[in-house]
DNA sequence: TTTGAAATCCCTCTTTCGAGTGAGCCTTGG
DNA sequence: CCAAGGCTCACTCGAAAGAGGGATTTCAAA
């Protein structure tokens, strides 16, 4: 808008080449300037101390701090932090956790990419700025149940392919303890054992795969 | 190079951001022109067919038609072709897969990005073009043991969380059958269970979770 | 031709899962 | 205070799953 009042901004990719697109994309506008960029959470968190940009954009799935744990740690350091998160993964979870912690945009990389100029300007205005498709993934969380601290907990384990008996003695508990939370999360997740849950966890965005 | 020999690009990604961000590393070198952009394997393949490009960057996970299927059409109709797959994933089997198809080149999104221009280059010298990363995955393939069609589809049934005797009626064979090649897989894959064989199998590539 | 791998099926046996039901303890929020 | 939900554990029971044996046919490669 006006060449009076720049918005400075701070990239966080894990890809070079996403990175670069959106120096591209940004560039377009001329009260936009980059004044920074950072590969996985953790950078994100101390260049945002350090630079104050007006937005930060956010990728969350990172390698060594991932952008939900970036979010949590800039808006404590400065709760006026404005910050759009990028992101491929549409599980209601990664959103839900994104949008708790604080950021106040949400858009999906395959969205076609003339939304990421407005979503910045939405934001510089004190609005949110959270598109339909991102919403109705939302709101399908919010119908369905949610999993407790403990359920998610265990569903970790489920994902590793452990046995009830394996994942009680990890937690310390019971087998039949175990085998109340699974039938729980079944239940939650409506499904009828606990390798799909596994595979709507994931898509969900309940759990992720562990790397390699 | 040689301003004289121009090197056209054709770009298929279905991330705006990514297209834009090819575009924009592609541009720093005087003899490289983007001649076209796709969204998906489909687009790809008669975009190739109409631009005959030099070198086609070619993301592996797209909507509507996948990178590899589209390898294969380009190469049926240009054995000549020369693919440089721009991928995210590092699963053994998307790499084995996207070579056997025949592409060229083989790059990771997380890479510094710095090797996007060496690697069309080398490509245009008639050279492959495959990082010792992504080698070693390939040969991490080679050494374990591979799946058979039967068993990836009987895994692709996993996923889906179907019970042995669902698996069973679906493919029009016994349960006994069913769990003969489930105990197969769990060998090959060494892995406990199946669902522990779920997670195993999508971390490689193996399968992909079903779309929504 | 022999070898081997893949796919099919069968049988036994043990372990694990998951449904069903119930119950005690603790914390949090009306 | 009391209700609600989360976490814990117990018991039964039928249904799966998985280990461990074989066995057959087919088909392609050595």
């Amino acid at each position: 808008m006006s060449s009076e009042n720049p918005i400075s901004i701070l990239i966080t990719d894990d890809h070079f080449v996403v990175r670069e697109g959106l120096r591209s994309i940004l560039r377009r506008e001329a009260d936009f300037t980059v004044v920074g960029e950072a590969s996985n959470g953790h950078e994100a968190a101390i260049a945002h101390a350090r630079l104050r940009p007006d937005v930060t954009i956010m990728d969350l799935r990172m390698p060594v701090c991932g952008g939900v744990e970036a979010i949590r740690r800039i808006r404590a350091a400065d709760p006026a932090a404005r910050i759009l998160v990028l992101s491929n993964f549409e599980g209601d979870e990664d959103i839900h956790a994104a949008l708790t912690a604080g950021a106040m945009g949400y858009l999906l990389k395959h969205s076609s990419g003339d939304q990421v100029t407005p979503a910045i300007r939405s934001l510089m205005l004190g609005k949110r700025w959270i598109p339909r498709e991102v919403a109705d993934h939302l709101a399908s969380r919010e119908r369905g149940e949610v999993l407790s601290d403990r359920e998610r907990e265990i569903v970790k384990l489920l994902v590793l392919g452990e046995a009830n008996k394996q994942i009680a003695s990890a937690l310390g508990i019971t087998e039949e303890t175990v085998k109340s939370h699974v039938k729980n999360i079944l239940a939650k997740l409506q499904v009828r054992d606990r390798t799909e849950a596994v595979t709507v966890a994931l898509r969900r965005g309940i759990v992720h795969l562990p790397e390699v």
